[in-house]
DNA sequence: TTTTTTTGTGACAAAATGGTGAAAGGTTCA
DNA sequence: TGAACCTTTCACCATTTTGTCACAAAAAAA
């Protein structure tokens, strides 16, 4: 199964674990179990799960101290298990950093019901992408630029560019197989009235190449020189 | 004063008493006090309180065990006035259902900020609890911001902001991955129509480093500068 | 091939920018 | 009111970025 949704389920009694990862298989979901704090959070830091349900009475170390030492790490949506109401206070007070929390002895049916509302929760509003706006990000093969973030990516891994470096990129990514000259560029990039020297640009474009190319060869082929004309930016085929 | 909102103030100590009792008033709640545990009690029962502001350190019944005792008659949401260090884990470590807590010695505008923002919570929260309740907490790895409680949480050790270096930070975590200029960030945290002098923003960037690197280095790094362009809030990777 | 034109490149000084500490101006509070 | 605290401004400094140039390399033209 890809994409599969994953789910670790944490509980020292064998018995809980069984039933919950029978129900939640039932959903197509993938369950995968940890039977104390410390092998919960060894797994927890070791895969990107999609949703833990943690037990907070455990021996050793329990859930809501897991909860706090994986919250330093990792965002990933947690549902508490708790015996008694009088612990609901425990989660509920402050801040643990639990997203919900189910009182047992729970009903399969429920706890189903709260997986998948936690699960339509955070895939929407995890701090990835609170804002509802539209990103302001191109992606090319080997290249992505997000202008938001003012980040470039090249094979996945940023790029550092001066403000300049990034306008450039930016300017003629915008466009792509769009040529422009030497004046066109001081124009737009530069913003300048009267231009300077326009050997300005072919040394930024140097610089960029040569950043790109650090990370990625295939990056920094995307910037082409036609010959008597200028630069522009082009997909290539590798 | 009709329908006016009461608030129930509980400690030994005269002076503080008095002292919380002026801050509150001048907000137009109805203040009413007790000088130790018993007496808090009867009045808590007899009464029917908004909220409690209840010192843990008193002679006789202390400030935990009234809340126990209370919790078992009541749901009346409890501030906690704790005085350094140690005591806030006995608040904080969830033994007792209070709602908040608050560290003497404690500023005016911070008690009236809580007091303000649990009225809230519990006004618009009624019985349904966690379900409906759209908590205002971002959550991130090493940096928690409970815009409910006004507080800031790195590697779960609390941060002491000012106003502004609180809005600031909170504004650029609210878009994680977006650049924001030193003008965009005058007029979305400062208001301000006319701008004043943009080097500002470094300034209370800077002391907001400062704090942060104090308690959580990896909370610091998350604000990060980009050059010639301004700053922005960013989930790093150790 | 040789010559001419155009582009790539390294070096370097000038300019821009952000970090910082201190001081001045405001605000809040006992 | 004065003290403590917070905010704003400013000037200095280290660092980064930028523009320019001279020369090497490459491409086109002769």
């Amino acid at each position: 199964m890809y994409n599969a949704i994953k789910i670790l389920v944490v509980d020292d009694e064998e018995r809980i674990r069984r039933l919950l990862k029978m129900y939640l298989e039932r959903e197509e979901y993938m369950i995968d179990e940890a039977e104390n704090g410390d092998v919960a959070l060894t797994k927890a830091l070791e895969n990107d799960y999609d949703l833990i349900l943690l037990d907070i009475m455990m021996p050793g170390k329990d859930g809501i101290e897991v909860c706090r030492e994986l919250r330093e790490k990792k965002t990933t949506p947690i549902i508490m298990l708790t015996a008694k109401g009088e612990e609901v206070n425990r989660v509920q007070g402050f801040e643990v950093g639990t997203d919900d929390y189910i009182v047992k002895p729970f009903s399969p049916r429920e706890v189903v019901l709260r997986v998948k509302a936690l699960l339509r929760r955070s895939s929407s509003t995890s701090y990835m992408q609170t804002e509802t706006t539209a990103k302001d990000v191109i992606v090319f093969p080997h290249l992505t630029i997000d202008n938001d973030a003012h980040r470039v990516l090249a094979d996945n891994k940023e790029v550092s560019l001066t403000p300049k470096e990034y306008e450039l990129l930016y300017f003629l990514a915008k466009s792509p197989d769009k040529v422009f000259d030497r004046e066109q560029l001081l124009k737009e990039v530069w913003h300048y009235e009267f231009f300077g020297d326009l050997r300005t640009v072919d040394t930024h474009v140097k610089r960029l190449r040569e950043k790109l190319n650090r990370i990625s060869e295939n990056a920094a082929k995307m910037i082409v020189t036609v010959w008597g004309v200028g630069y522009k930016f082009e997909v290539v085929n590798d």
